[in-house]
Order: C-alpha cells, then structure tokens, then sequence
DNA sequence: ACAAAAGTGTTACGTGTACACCCATGA
DNA sequence: TCATGGGTGTACACGTAACACTTTTGT
C-alpha cells in the first residue's frame, strides 16, 4: 500500500458554494460604526449587504477572509476573527451557498478612504444601520455579541482606537459597545492598575480646554497579564 | 423586474466539499469521555477521528450535525452547538474540504450503546485519547476550550451529568473540566444560593456509606438567574 | 470500632461600588 | 470669570477564600 501518495477520494461527492462574510467594525466619533456595502451582482441588488466574497477552492477560509478585507480597506494588518458558520439550505434564494462570518476591527483614521469609495463602501454608525440582506443581520448581531465577549475578557478594545487615546475615550469605548455607563474614578483606577497603558508626554485637548493625557497600549505589558475581567 | 423569481445566479462558481464534524463529550465514572471512531474510508482508513459527514447540498448544516449524532448515538435531543470552521486548503489531504465542527454534550447513560458499537465508534477517557486524523487534534481542543467557558458561565454542565446528581459529583465534574481542585464546602454553599437545584429525597450510596443526596438541575428557576460565574 | 465520604460555619481579606470636589484652561 | 471636561480619594458592602471538625453507616 502506498501510504504517501496524495490521492482525492471524494471527487464524486457533492460540492457546495462557500463564501466569507465580513462584519468590519470601527470607532470613530465615540460611536460604534460598521463597513457595509450595496449589494452589486446575484439578487438583492442595491441593497445593503456586508462585504464578502466566494471562496475558490484553492485558497484558505482565513485567506479568503484577509483578502476581502484588504480589497475595500487597503488594509492588511488587521484584527479579523472567525466568527459563526450559516448553512441553512435557502439562506441565500436560487443557490446553496455556506457562509463563513468573520469580524474585523480597524481603526478608521489608519484605513484607506479612497479604496472604500472606490469599493462602494460606507461606514454607518452601528445603532443605524441599515436592514441587511439575506441573514447578515443575524451576522452582524453574532459578531457584536463575540466583540462585547472579548473586548471583557481580552485586550481587543485596543484593535478599534487610534493608537494614542485618552482614557475618558476608552471609557466611552466601554460605554458605547455595552451601553452602559461606567464610573469614570473607578474606571480609571481599575485600568491605570492593571498597568497596560502607557502614559506618554502629550495631551489631547480636542475635548476640552484642559487636555487629557494621551496613552498607548502597552502590549508587552498586556501579554504578562492578559486579565481584563474587572472593568466595569 | 420580476422579484420574486427565484433564479440561480451563481451556478458557475467553482464549489467546495462541505463536511461537519462532531465532538462527542461524555462524562462517566467522573471522567470527561470523548466519543470517537476508526476510519472507514477514503485516506488514513483504520486511524482514530471524529465521528463526521460530508453536507448534501439539500441539507442544512445544523442538520447534518444532528444527523451524524442520531446514526452514531441513536440519540436526537442532545445539546449541539458549533464550535468553529476549519478551512485551510490542504487539512484534509488530496480534496479540498472545509469542515465545520460541532460540539455534542450527551449523558453516558442516555445512549444506545448498540448503535454506537455497531457505528464502530468508542468512548475515551478525554485524558487519554488517542491521536487524531487531519486537524482533528485541534478540533478537539478549540471544542473543550469552549466547553470550559460555557459550564462556567451557562448551565452547561447539567447536560453531561445525569438527570439526578449529587453535589460531591457535580464538584468533580468542574474539577475534571477544569483539572483544578475546589474547595467542598465553598462549593456546596454556592450553588445551593445560586438556588437552581432540586433536592430530591433519595440519597446515592455509590460513593459512601453514608450516601450523599441526589439533586436535580431545575431549569426554571435557572431561566430566571443564568449566572454561574463564581462557582470556583 | 473504624474507615470513608458527606455535611456544616466562621472569619479575614480583597475587590467592586458609590459618591463630591478641585484643577486647568480657553473663550 | 466662568463654563467645560479632566482628574483625584475614601468609606462601605459584598463576595471569595481559607480552614477543621462532626455525622452517618457498612463492614
């Protein structure tokens, strides 16, 4: 028996379209703000829809996932996670197509404006977006419900600010994801304690006449203690 | 414009094998058991893997999982959640096949286990499985990472156990989950205030001499206070 | 009588939460 | 000088964690 020999065994099974989905998230303006698209070709044209492609065969699901992303935001370096699978027979009417949801979270000043006009993209903010198409609503509350998830439990709030952020701006992060408001004395004892931000020279003064200090997340830091439980 | 016509729009894009893949965990004689299978076709016949399925294109695919759980158990009202979709070219070697896992909780006692010796299939200790197929491995341990966080935040637990427990058992359940120790008396303190068993007046003597009183998960009251959180 | 597991209470400590005033600055 | 948002400290309540002895009963 040739046991290294690379042979397909299932060529006669039936095949099936997949696709990715992306739920791209930023933060812009302390609000919540999701990439959308109007739907170009297939049903539902001129409709709102997320960004997503079909997947070919010869390429990864995360590959595929990265190259949607890079196309309507030029951007590469980004966090983009697996969130949920959608395989009901008729999501999409006329064709059996797999839908794989992956979310990403930019910081809108990084990305590029000019690949997204071009694209066809808009950001909404997140509490008025549009109805989607198909069973990208559900998509859209998944990835949301995985955000608020990690944004607890691991740094992830971090991927959607600008690099340099005050900490009244990453309270009101807090604020806007879970719609809550959180003490601002507690809030900033809490973070400052759990010691990965660093403080640098600079002040933000866009918010008011006294400036707040400007910080970085200090991922080395981070990765030491990687327990964010405790925030609010 | 005909809108409501249903037609197919994408039937030229190249298609993808499409399978699921199930994660059987039981839990036994105060072990978590895996249910698994030797191979019976295609590559790697005669190795250990999951118990899985290609997806028929007229099938959905939470209806592929709870039909691969049905042939392989007998059983069909078993808690089933997907856990994550594995898609890199190569995994599986010689076709293109993406996979989505799902993760099973039955009750050791429930099942038919003529079906699951006729199916070939056999429970492991969770601690000493075997090796697995393709990225099988990795399958497991992303399902027991997710297992991990649902006992501890949702009811989970009650899914493994049998209808009617006692306290002792319930504590080494979290304790094998978790491979920690906990603390008996803080336990049996905490989830009697959670207040989301039923105590019920027989008592297990398996264990002890003295026996120990059976209790059952009461999912009313556990409706209305879905807050595990601190148990240990 | 003894072995083996079940069952029970109290205390110390740390963490979360509530809360009100001063500071710096630009207009 | 005043309006605006930034920044600070303390007291109390609550939940968690640590810990040792008694009870029951089959052998």
């Amino acid at each position: 028996m040739d046991q290294n020999k690379v042979i397909s065994y299932y060529s006669d099974r039936p095949k099936i379209l997949v696709a990715v989905d992306c739920i791209i998230f930023g933060f812009d303006e302390g609000e919540l703000k999701l990439l959308l698209m109007k739907k170009q070709m297939g049903s539902k044209i001129g409709e709102w829809s997320l960004i997503g492609s079909f997947i070919d065969p010869a390429e990864d699901l995360n590959d595929g996932a990265k190259r949607v992303l890079k196309e309507c935001t030029g951007l590469s370096d980004v966090y983009l996670e697996q969130s949920y699978s959608y395989g009901i027979v008729d999501r999409v009417p006329g064709d059996r197509v797999i839908s794989i949801g992956y979310y990403a979270l930019i910081r809108i000043d990084d990305h590029d404006k000019e690949t997204v006009k071009e694209f066809g993209a808009e950001w909404f903010k997140f509490n008025s977006r549009p109805a989607l198409i198909f069973d990208h609503d559900k998509m859209v509350s998944d990835a949301v419900n995985k955000l608020k998830r990690k944004t607890r439990n691991q740094s992830l709030g971090f991927e959607l600010l600008p690099e340099k952020f005050t900490i009244p701006q990453l309270r009101q992060f807090f604020e806007e994801i879970y719609q809550i408001s959180i003490d601002k004395r507690n809030f900033r004892k809490k973070i400052l304690y759990m010691d990965i931000l660093k403080k640098l020279e600079e002040k933000d003064k866009a918010n008011s006449k006294k400036g707040a200090f400007l910080y970085s997340f200090d991922r080395e830091k981070y990765e030491s203690n990687p327990d964010l439980k405790a925030l609010f």
